[in-house]
DNA sequence: TCCATTTGACCGGC
DNA sequence: GCCGGTCAAATGGA
């Protein structure tokens, strides 16, 4: 719309959307590409990636870019306002639920899926909840579906759907659809290992900040981590201090080169070029393989208690991770 | 009491 | 008509 005013051409302008459309798909990639590499540094530069999506989807928002809808890439939270209350999405009616009446996504099938990759853990680093399960027909396992946390309160329309594989029943499918629109603190509940680090007083620390007590406990549930070997970050030892210090005093873990984010197309070598590592595998598998895949947030109670995102950035906060290494074990250097 | 999971039923696409 | 995706009441745990 509004031909973006000035002098730039409605041809340019298209241009330039298609561009955004595009760059986001890219990263939408690379994200899937960093969820298969199954290292320990993954999450943390998926993180870095969604906060480009994210910013890609404002850009796109701003610019009214079509495309931007797709994956539900903005917040659908403000278009209807009423969008958090109590029934997230669909659009069509829902009169009289109370009989025969249950109406349901009008787009169920015509949903394509962002992600898909195969993966011994479920964790991911967002926070999902289970509406559903199903016994698929072609498939000795059931189907799990999930829909992020935050999809009521924020509108946030990501969904995943967990299968094990037939192949491999340690290994699950997971499929995602969508993506985070949220941005809330809690939906990143990044953990990390410090696996591959020298066998001293760092080998056992895990990282965790920044996220709820909902994922702290669904962490908990899964063996991702103990309580007693948190890092809390910025300063705040306890765990419990960590869900709104963390994000506050995150700007302090940034490297000198703080200010100076990377340009997306930098970015994104970056990731890629630094990854490649081994391990992971969060050690969450045993309880997720718990009967219907249910193990995720099996934790319950506490949630929906974190602070609003700090900012924007919320999503970059965790670039502050880059300089976590502090040396040469660095996760990401973000210094040219 | 709150919240997540379970589970049966409903609905729509194919 | 079948099958998969979703809803929502019931249930259980913290």
């Amino acid at each position: 719309m509004a031909s973006s005013g000035g002098d730039v051409p409605a041809e340019r302008a298209a241009a330039a959307a298609n561009d955004l459309v595009e760059a986001r798909d890219g990263a939408a990639s690379l994200r899937t590409f960093l969820l298969e590499l199954d290292d320990q540094r993954a999450p943390w530069a998926q993180r870095v990636v969604d906060a480009v999506l994210s910013r890609l989807s404002s850009a796109m928002s701003a610019l009214d870019v079509g495309g931007a809808a797709t994956g539900g890439g903005r917040s659908p939270a403000t278009g209807s306002g009423s969008g958090g209350a109590s029934r997230p999405q669909q659009s069509v009616s829902y009169s009289s639920r109370n009989t025969k009446d249950k109406k349901r996504s009008l787009s169920r099938r015509s949903q394509r899926p962002s992600d898909k990759k195969i993966t011994t853990t479920l964790e991911d680093g967002h926070v999902w909840r289970k509406y559903g399960q199903k016994e698929i027909q072609n498939s000795p396992y059931p189907r799990s579906y999930y829909r992020c946390t935050h999809s009521s309160s924020q509108g946030c329309n990501a969904k995943r759907q967990v299968q094990r594989s037939e192949a491999d029943p340690s290994k699950h499918v997971v499929t995602y659809y969508g993506e985070h629109t949220c941005r809330d603190p809690s939906t990143i509940p990044l953990v990390v290992h410090a696996a591959g680090a020298a066998p001293d007083d760092r080998a056992n620390n895990l990282i965790s900040f920044g996220h709820s007590g909902a994922s702290d406990s669904s962490a908990a549930a899964t063996g991702a981590y103990s309580s007693s070997q948190y890092l809390a970050m910025g300063g705040r030892s306890t765990a419990g201090d960590q869900l709104s210090t963390s994000w506050c005093t995150s700007d302090d873990m940034f490297s000198s080169s703080a200010g100076s984010f990377m340009q997306v197309d930098e970015l994104i070598s970056a990731v890629v070029g630094s990854a490649g590592v081994t391990s992971t595998a969060t050690a969450g598998s045993a309880a997720l393989d718990r009967g219907g895949l249910g193990g995720m947030a099996g934790g319950g109670g506490g949630n929906a208690s974190f602070p609003p995102s700090p900012n924007g950035l919320a999503g970059f906060v965790v670039g502050s991770l880059g300089s976590i290494g502090g040396d040469d074990d660095d996760l990401f250097s973000m210094d040219p």
